[in-house]
DNA sequence: ATGCAGTCTATAGCTGCTATAGGGTCAAGC
DNA sequence: GCTTGACCCTATAGCAGCTATAGACTGCAT
């Protein structure tokens, strides 16, 4: 299986994956004659857990955490579940910091309708601290 | 006014200030003598604006186009508006898919505290498409 | 033989800073 | 007058996590 091939099976962009393999997520396939990189089902299973993780908002470092864990299926479980509470949690604070966000936001926006258009209070809202208060 | 005054009344450091001039979000300001920045209250209102909107999740491109608009109150509500809801639009999504995500995770790791040591679900969820199904 | 899709390496770019190296400036204290 | 220390200067490289480019090769079909 050529890049290509496992790029499209794992909706991967091909740069990424010879990223992947830079970095050392990947271990560095067999080449062709051609000298073209030669894939197996091995690297297809690690690059799915990869872009699995991924997609589930883990970083490279963590998903560098979870490789080994993913290899060794007896005992592994507690310490997955570490790292996916520890992700959780930041997850739960990124959703809370954007609610206060989108309040604010929505704040301003409703003021600006409401208000004549020469005194916006987003234009205002933004200004320096000792020209609008806030 | 030289830089450290300005980066401490602003809560910037003063490698941001030197950047956000360096990208044209600041105007560069007159020297001393000794070749020191000398910032003005006019560089303050704009950092100001700056460092809100970036608080307030705007990127610095969506920040490029609000600074003009800062400039004359007539006549920019309207505009300043259809940035602000666009970006409203986008912190609203990126909770959603937060929301979902966090579903997942918590999914996972529910199933891995139920479930024997051996088979940790979150390890056979982040598995190949054809290993593990889902 | 030629064309074209796919692959190769190496390198630079993206966002929004942050950090480092290696120097200059300025006010205070001895 | 000289040193110390805090501050400032420029230029450059680094961070995440890719993405894009340049310039060359491979492999298959026509």
């Amino acid at each position: 299986m050529q890049i290509g091939e496992l790029a499209r099976t794992t909706s991967t962009k091909v740069e990424t994956i010879r990223f992947y393999e830079k970095i050392g997520l990947l271990p560095k396939p067999s080449r062709t004659s051609g000298n073209y990189r030669d894939y197996g089902s091995d690297h297809l299973a690690r690059l799915s857990f990869v872009r699995r993780a991924r997609g589930l908002g883990f970083r490279l470092d963590q998903v560098r955490e979870l490789l080994p864990l993913s290899d060794d299926q007896n005992r592994s479980c507690s310490a997955v579940d570490i790292v996916a509470r520890a992700h959780l949690a930041r997850i739960d604070q990124k959703i809370a910091d954007l609610r206060v966000l989108r309040y604010e936001l929505d704040e301003l926006i409703s003021h600006c309708r409401k208000g004549a258009i020469s005194d916006c209070r987003i234009i205002e809202a933004l200004g320096p601290p000792n020209e609008a208060g806030y």
